[in-house]
DNA sequence: GAGAATTTGTACGTATGTATG
DNA sequence: ACATACATACGTACAAATTCT
């Protein structure tokens, strides 16, 4: 069984860090993983599961909203966007 | 008296700088000096110390990398690595 | 309502990576 | 080899908003 599709992070690669978590989330959002109106994992949990700083995670979010996938909101969470 | 081992750098004579830099810094590992699994001074520290410019730095800690003494991470530091 | 816990926002400092002149 | 600038990344601390107990 081979785990196709780089999803995992790359710690060595040219690709930033960020941009690879960015691309990875974007796959669960599209692949319907992150439903619609729902809450994302937090940057915490992020930051345990993928070995990053959260400033690299944010930064992968903060794509992810520039791009109109997902919404962030102090307090609450990352959302994902309704399409 | 005449400082002798070749522990400062000769900005005058044939042997590159990075070289020169190498050169001493291979030896402040392999005397324990700079002790395996501990951070190296950074780059910024070296070109203060020496008084050389970073990239000239970072040329030497390449081929301490290379030869397997150190390891770098971004955003972390240059390791000693384990013997 | 009070306080603790959670989550995102902001700021700073430090360090290595890359690119250009 | 030098100088500069910016990008990427880690780590820490604290603030602000919300939610949970």
């Amino acid at each position: 069984m081979i785990k196709s599709g780089g999803v995992t992070i790359d710690y060595l690669g040219k690709t930033p860090l960020w941009q690879q978590l960015a691309e990875i989330l974007r796959g669960k959002i599209t692949s319907g993983e992150y439903q619609a109106g729902r809450r994302m994992p937090s940057e915490t949990t992020l930051v345990q599961e993928y070995g990053l700083a959260r400033g690299t995670v944010r930064q992968a979010m903060k794509s992810l909203e520039d791009e109109g996938l997902v919404v962030r909101v102090q307090g609450r969470g990352t959302f994902v966007v309704e399409r």
